[in-house]
DNA sequence: ATCCTCAAAGCAAACGATTGCTTCATCAGC
DNA sequence: GCTGATGAAGCAATCGTTTGCTTTGAGGAT
């Protein structure tokens, strides 16, 4: 007897086994293996045992592309992010692949480097690889759109983090609840007069927070209107701009930015000036990266609920794609607020 | 007529378009659209400009699951990583995707966390998908040997950063060169007495850096060998390590890092001691990571080329994906010092 | 003893592409 | 006009699973 088995070995080529192999060292059909394996029919206990033995001697691990292609099922999703190098993603990403993998499934990672087209063709690439599930986390809040209604036309997606359609559910964290925590805690710290440094609000959450910002201080502070100052997101921008605030006017009580690298660019140009921080200006980042508590004094900041974010989404993304009329829901997580030295002006009370 | 598409369509589930049909549109056999599309030379190009003009009305896709199983190649490689919230990773991960992209490739991300048991069932579930290539970075530097080995046994596999298996290669950056760099800067800033602080060497980099310190250091200070203190890679054990060696006795000219984690704890302990950097104690990180420019006196690091090790890696594996009987190659990459105020004792010379 | 039922296992058809082999037509050479 | 060569297009097998349908056989009811 010449199994299909043996003919591979004697021809040097056992790299895989197939079902074919295990079922005839079994000596039943593939049919009975694969119902075996897999436990859903009725399958005489012996010949599973039986099926279950040979598979594990031969080392038999089911081809996942076949597989794929009968089912019309990869178990695979993709995760489409703007930047990884952008301090906010990695752990997000960790938390995503986690929990994928926990749930049987697999990720492919595509990095669109902050364009929108490269988006749209990964994409259109991850299609043809057959994903089951697309999260992904949009560059743009206006061009991102046709790429991502298309995507929801086809299998459950969800939105991490920004919400370019509206229709399409989202995990998020509350961007103006936690701008809210920001200036509460400034009032009370008795600042009153206020400047904004960020990104231009391409991106939703950027907008999110500059919107946050401006609600919240219009009542205390008018002309806080007049001093913010949006660029891009690094450290480059955050020192111009500090210097900017000085150069326009006497310094505001306090300078918001909304992010860490913002603030320690901040922190950098108000030291240059002499600007003490936080006894003549208070400061405060946002993200809570490893940045905050790098500098001196280290920055308060808006500490986001990361791999709850990645958690989270999958757990939705994954329901969805369980069970095939559910749609995935949106969530909205809350930040926290770390208070750190460079926005501490009184002794805390109490 | 009622084509297979036009009874999809009929029937509400024209989600995707195979091959069938734009077969039947363009009234040829699937052979013949599968060879004008793909380019074969033997098709009339008259068919071929309307099997195009078919596929591209009907918007169709090749479904890359259906392909990779008659083909017996995914164009697909893994990537197994052991943390991605490591700052080294997310540069080079980013790297990688956007080289493979380029050729054609996509990317199964997979972090270990850490853990080798993980990450050998991360191997097994990487061929359970049939990837035609394997990149890895070994959680550790000897239990993860097998499962580079089996991997090696069966698709082109390149270690990345880490090399774990001697035989099998590797696209790294020369860890004793940049170390060698460091001690030769510090020395030439007069120092002559050395400290170090850094992970346990479970790692081969870590090992690299670890040895290379002490043989560069041991002919001008023996007695640095009794100042090697090895936990992990935390700025927390940055700062216990710098404690301990206040307490060990007499600081040393010089405290040489790891990592920069390690030295921004130390700078914070220094700090709180009020030892001055550089004027008491110089001080140099590793990796140049976003830590090194955000503190008071910036970090002396060794930047290490991230993308270029992400881009070699891509190219050295996909010439041995594309060309069968083509081992991928070793390549070792040279990082950078870069001088910043933790080290600087003396005025530049020239 | 015959028929019916029902469970268990196998046969074979998918899934959607690629590709070896065959067929068919055209054309040149004799 | 016949044969052979050449090239283009189609047929059908194939990749490795899963699964609908059929077959088989055992056991119970009549």
């Amino acid at each position: 007897m010449r199994c299909a088995a043996a003919q591979r070995v004697s021809r040097g080529c056992a790299l895989t086994v197939t079902i074919r192999e295990v079922a005839d060292a079994a000596g039943v059909s593939t049919a009975t293996v694969s119902r075996a394996l897999s436990g859903v029919q009725t399958v005489d206990p012996e010949l599973v045992a039986r099926v279950r033995e040979s598979a594990e001697s031969l080392g038999y691990r089911a081809n996942r592309v076949a597989r794929a292609l009968r089912r019309q099922s990869t178990q695979t999703v993709g995760l489409v992010i703007p930047d990884i190098t952008n301090p906010f993603f990695p752990a997000v990403v960790q938390a995503i692949e986690r929990e994928l993998r926990h749930d049987g499934l697999s990720l492919l990672l595509c990095d669109a480097g902050n364009d929108v087209d490269v988006e749209a063709e990964l994409v259109r690439n991850l299609f043809d690889h057959q994903i089951d599930g697309l999260l992904i986390s949009a560059c743009d809040r206006i061009a991102s759109r046709p790429a991502v209604q298309l995507a929801a036309s086809r299998v459950p997606v969800l939105q991490i983090d920004q919400q370019t359609v509206a229709e399409v559910p989202y995990v998020g964290v509350d961007q103006a609840d936690a701008m809210g925590q920001i200036i509460g805690h400034l009032r009370d710290q008795g600042c009153q007069s206020f400047a904004y440094i960020g990104p231009r609000p391409e991106i939703p959450t950027a907008r999110e927070r500059f919107d946050a910002f401006a609600d919240r201080v219009k009542p205390v502070d008018p002309a806080a209107a007049n001093r913010t100052y949006l660029g891009d997101s690094s450290i480059a921008w955050g020192h111009e701009a500090a210097n900017r605030i000085l150069a326009d006017g006497p310094p505001p009580d306090a300078i918001v930015c909304a992010n860490d690298q913002a603030a320690l660019g901040a922190l950098q140009a108000l030291r240059e000036h002499g600007v003490k921080v936080p006894g003549d200006v208070a400061l405060t980042g946002f993200d809570d990266t490893v940045l905050a508590t790098a500098c001196e004094p280290q920055l308060t900041s808006v500490s986001q609920p990361l791999e709850e974010l990645g958690a989270r989404a999958v757990r939705e993304l994954s329901a969805a794609i369980g069970q095939e009329l559910r749609q995935p829901r949106s969530v909205l997580l809350e930040a926290s607020l770390v208070i750190r030295g460079s926005s501490r002006r009184l002794p805390p009370t109490g």
